[in-house]
DNA sequence: AGTAATGGTCTACAAACAAGACCAATTAGC
DNA sequence: GCTAATTGGTCTTGTTTGTAGACCATTACT
């Protein structure tokens, strides 16, 4: 978000740049999967004129992910900006320093931030529950087939995305919902966890998450409200629990 | 808030000018009630001081709000920025025209964002119930009772704020709560009720309000989340209905 | 070889903002 | 009443950020 407008009057102003808004943009796309390891970025005309920014405010934007390691730039036809296959500092340092830097300090906030996550997911799942139209259940059946069948971790993440995304639709409050979104943003930045998290127990989690969509789709079918509340603030919590393991198996 | 960054790599950048931000801010905080009509702004250079910004950029901003008509300004020693105490139009034009101005286009968007302040408030008083420490107690009592004893509209009102706040702390959850209040400064900046309300059915409302609020304390004190939930969330429809009165008796 | 698509570089220009000087008006305090 | 302090109003200068477009360098496809 450009940033929110509550504050007294004592607090400083600060405006974020466009630039800072595109890279947060392609950093938030990137951690969430949108774009995966190995794939191209749009060229950066097609980002200027998509975005509807000039060229070379995209390139700053973009030269700040090829610092912080996350895109190699290519030239030429068939050239642009792929996206790397490891974080930045695994290569050189060991993993878990990696995973220390990036929490430590902010753990806090990131706690915080996760429990209003687990809240306001469980909020909207009720608010699906008693808004969900009929045509809401069918997609709702069908993202839940999707993930089902995903097979490999990247596949199984998209698909569950895109069940969250269902959900939250069908809460019908599009305020919720990109508030949501921000929020799981902002998670996301912080600890990209599908990009540290240990593959071991990974399985496990599927499994997990797996059966938990199932109840709670089927709660927001039956339009239980207190049922898919309670079921969606738990689900959420899920990400909690991956954050707290990986900063214990770290230290 | 400068802006959210949640959002696909399609829809434009836009960020929000200094100047934007300072004018919100100066809004919301005289549509909250935090400057009454009469009283006096913070003089350009302390406010260019105490926000970190250049003077320019405060008078930029102080000339929207002259052009709105919610401030006059005066020279000289002892002048400054004063809150207008009416709404610019009411003077020139009919009231319920200004009112179907404010309200008309952006309904929908408006009707939404309060159903979402419904849901985040219902979602707050849960946590509030689960979450309150003994110091939440007095602090929420103490609240109560200067919203008892306030007299006049706006005092109640200050009460009010200060008692929904109260409620937003003992939720032990910053980021919820910053998020509660971005959503109320939203609504507050589209329809300042206490601005346009018409005086007739008040008193009605602020009954109403006492014996929700002695309600909802209650259900936090004694930790029942279900009713807490409930209870905040229908209380926050005041809020709906005003607006929808508005409309209703304007058309 | 030629062409199209890409990143890389450069210049010229405009808008937003900062910092500060100075003027004009008004009034609190002596 | 006089003075000095305080305040809004105006102006200039320089910086940062972003825009628009031209042009170059590199690469791959036909």
């Amino acid at each position: 978000m450009t940033t929110g407008s509550a504050g007294g009057l004592e607090t400083p102003i600060e405006t974020s740049t466009r630039v800072d808004e595109i890279s947060d943009r392609l950093i938030t796309a990137i951690a969430i999967g949108e774009y995966l390891p190995g794939s191209r970025l749009p060229s950066e005309r097609d980002l200027a004129a998509s975005l509807q920014v000039g060229r070379m405010t995209v390139r700053a934007a973009l030269a700040r992910l090829v610092e912080q390691g996350l895109i190699k730039t290519r030239r030429g036809r068939g050239g642009g900006s792929f996206i790397q296959e490891r974080l930045p500092d695994t290569a050189a340092s060991a993993a878990r320093s990696s995973v220390v830097r990036i929490l430590s300090g902010r753990w806090e906030v990131l706690k915080d931030t996760c429990e209003a996550v687990a809240l306001l997911q469980g909020t909207i799942c009720r608010a699906a529950a008693e808004n969900r139209s009929a045509s809401d259940v069918v997609l709702l059946r069908e993202c839940l087939d999707r993930f089902r069948k995903a097979s490999s971790g990247l596949e199984s993440q998209k698909a569950d995305e895109r069940l969250h995304l269902a959900i939250s639709a069908a809460a019908h409050n599009s305020t919720l919902q990109s508030l949501l979104l921000d929020l799981e943003a902002r998670v996301s930045i912080s600890a990209p966890s599908h990009l540290w998290g240990g593959a071991e127990g990974m399985p496990l989690m599927e499994a997990r998450a797996l059966r938990e969509h199932e109840l709670l789709v089927q709660a927001i079918v039956d339009q239980q409200a207190a049922e898919a509340a309670h079921l969606g603030r738990e689900h959420a919590r899920i990400d909690l629990e991956l954050l707290e393991d990986a900063l214990e198996r770290s230290v």
